[in-house]
DNA sequence: TCGTTTGTTAACAAAATTGTTAATAAATTT
DNA sequence: AAATTTATTAACAATTTTGTTAACAAACGA
């Protein structure tokens, strides 16, 4: 009746990244795809050959999402040390609260099948190579004019990851263990990037001598 | 030649927690365990009617030394409140650089099968209830004689816990994208863990008026 | 408009995976 | 030692899941 739309490609991807987000690669299943997609099975694999390539264009896509958010966090201007810290967990807390189901999909998928991550490994480790680099070296001006206690960078890089990610990580736990929905909790979500911002601030400020 | 031992048994689930805390409930095959365990796998189903079977028990056990082990952990004596928190970092750190990949399997399948957490649910948040409300009259006896500043006992509870598991979490993560082995790197850990109680030192220290 | 390419379907095939059964051996009980 | 229970194996069955194919329809380019 209309015309030939490729929308399809678009709605079986859509529907592939729920699956796969919610199940992982080998929970995930191809039929089940298709259905919530609302196309046969057989489509899915006219547009993309295999389950295997399926989770590929998602997995890259994903990846590519969550380096980018990183990126951008600590692309930052010549502000204090500690308050362009406090920046980046801001703009970091929020790219995840925006999709809080990646990172537990990148370490699951990750942590059952490392080779497939040997794809990204080198851009990872430069650009984690770059961030750390001069990351140092903020940190060692900034204790140089005494603004802040001294700390290695990739000490700090985790103490920061740690705090923003785990809570979207363990959010399903929480969910089940409480029966609650902290997606509708907008004010928990508020009061954890503020306490994250408040522990890395005080870990950073000089102790009094 | 030798008598019955039923130590296949025993066998076959050191076989089956390798494969399900590597691969999860979806990625473990029976025939791999049977396989690893150097049995057929009709002995696996003999002695576990199913791979669910199988699982549950694995999970139930696994669960349960969390739950002991977090016990463990704020069972603390009289002593002043920060000092308290310093030990059961330390003693909950430990706890995990035991099964490093524990809390992972229970967040992994926790996330794919929520359902299945129902069986644990209550006593999971009766003891959470517990903990939590001993610890929160702990902390405001503490900030009333100026020890401590003020915070929430779930939400010190959170940093606490998202500090010392994360590390653990990601560690695959990171040893892909390094290739570097972090189970030989006892420094390394050493050094997180000193690194997390300082954070959380920091944090509950009042900040001088 | 005719031929070609692209999209779509249903039915089928292959492989993998879990689970069962019947026969047998080994241990245990009496 | 005979009877009985427990352990073990190999072969098989059922189901699920991924992937293929052949036939057909729709769009498109010449």
């Amino acid at each position: 009746m209309t015309k030939h739309q490729n929308n399809k490609e678009q709605v079986i991807l859509a529907a592939a990244k729920e699956e796969f987000l919610d199940k992982g690669y080998d929970g995930a299943r191809t039929t089940s795809i298709a259905r919530n997609a609302g196309v046969t099975h057989a489509m899915l694999h006219y547009y993309f050959k295999t389950k295997e390539q399926l989770f590929e264009r998602i997995f890259h896509e994903t990846m590519g999402m969550l380096v980018e958010g990183i990126l951008e966090v600590f692309t930052q201007t010549e502000k204090p040390f500690k308050q362009r810290m406090a920046e980046a967990l801001d703009i970091h807390f929020e790219a995840i609260r925006q999709n809080p189901r990646l990172p537990l999909f990148m370490i699951r998928e990750v942590a059952s099948r490392p080779e497939r991550f040997a794809v990204i490994k080198n851009i990872i480790s430069t650009f984690a190579g770059n961030v750390l680099f001069t990351m140092q070296k903020d940190i060692d001006q900034a204790v140089s004019i005494g603004e802040i206690s001294p700390i290695d960078a990739t000490t700090l890089l985790l103490d920061m990851i740690s705090l923003n990610v785990f809570p979207f990580i363990v959010k399903p736990v929480y969910e089940a263990a409480t029966g609650l929905n902290l997606n509708d909790d907008s004010n928990f979500w508020d009061l954890r990037k503020k306490e994250n911002i408040e522990l890395i601030m005080r870990r950073l400020t000089p102790s009094q001598a």
